[in-house]
DNA sequence: ATTATAGTTGAGCAGTTGCTCAACTGTCAA
DNA sequence: TTGACAGTTGAGCAACTGCTCAACTATAAT
C-alpha cells in the first residue's frame, strides 16, 4: 500500500508502530459489533431500563408506569435491546416479562456506573 | 402522584414492585451520564481508536494513518473522548500523544469485547 | 520572518436515531 | 364471539451525529 493510496491527510510518523498496531488489530467486523454493543447502552431511556431490570424483573406495562413513558416507547427500545441480546423475555398471560440475559452484561454496566461514580468525585 | 399524571397509557400492573423499583432508583442526572459514557464508546471510529490506544500510545497523524481517515475526522472523535474523560493526552514538540485515561476504561472496553465474543459463539 | 507540518475548530450536510401515532396481533374474560 | 387490555410494528418527523471542508493555532526548521 503505497502512500498515495491513504485518504489520511499527513506523513505517517512512526510507521513501526502503526504497522504493529495494524497486524494486531481485531476483524473489521468485531469492532463494529463492539461499538454497535456499547451503543445500545448509549441512551438514557435505554440504560434507564436496564437498571430498573437490573433491579427486577418487569413487563413492558411497569417499565412504561416507571420510566412515564407510553408502552410503544418502551417496545421499542426493549426490541433494540433484545436484538443485541441485553435482555430476554417470557410470556405469562397477557404479560410479557423482560429480564437481563446475563450477568456479563450485569458486570458491565455496573462496571460503567462505578466508573461515572468515581469520575464525578475527582472532577 | 395520581394516575392522571402518568403520560403511561396503561394501568400499573405490578404497582409494589415499580415503587420499590422507583424508591431505590438512582438520580436522573447519574443515568444520564452512564449513558453518555456508553455512548462515546458506541461509535466504531471512536472504537477503534479506543483499541488502538489500548495497544499503544499514538500521535493524531498515527491513528489518521492507521484508520485511513483525515486528520480532522480523528480529531473530532478524540475530543469527545477527551470530553468523556476516555482519553488523556501529551504534547511533545508538533506532536500531540493520546493514550488511554485509566485502567478502568481499559477494563470495561476490554470486557466488552470479551462480551461480544461470547455471544458471538453462542449464536 | 517564512515555510511546512501537526493538530484543532466551527459550519454545514447527509445519514441515523428516538419518539409519536395509528394500526396491528395475542391473550383472557364475559 | 365480542370487548378489553398487553404488547408490537412501520411510517414519519424532529433532533442528533459523524464526516468534510476551510480557516485557524502551535511548534519547529530554514
Amino acid at each position: 500500500m503505497s502512500k498515495e493510496d491513504y485518504v489520511c491527510d499527513c506523513d505517517i510518523i512512526h510507521s513501526d508502530v502503526v504497522d504493529s498496531v495494524q497486524r494486531n488489530m481485531p476483524e473489521e467486523s468485531e469492532l463494529y459489533d463492539l461499538s454497535d454493543f456499547f451503543k445500545v447502552l448509549g441512551d438514557s431511556t435505554r440504560a434507564k431500563i436496564m437498571w430498573a431490570l437490573d433491579e427486577h424483573e418487569l413487563c413492558v406495562c411497569d417499565l412504561a408506569a416507571l420510566l412515564n413513558m407510553t408502552k410503544s416507547a418502551i417496545s421499542h427500545q426493549l426490541r433494540a435491546l433484545r436484538d443485541a441480546n441485553l435482555v430476554i423475555n417470557r410470556r405469562d398471560g397477557k404479560n410479557i416479562y423482560y429480564a437481563l440475559a446475563d450477568d456479563h452484561v450485569r458486570q458491565i454496566f455496573e462496571k460503567g456506573l462505578e466508573h461515572i461514580r468515581e469520575t464525578c468525585e475527582h472532577a
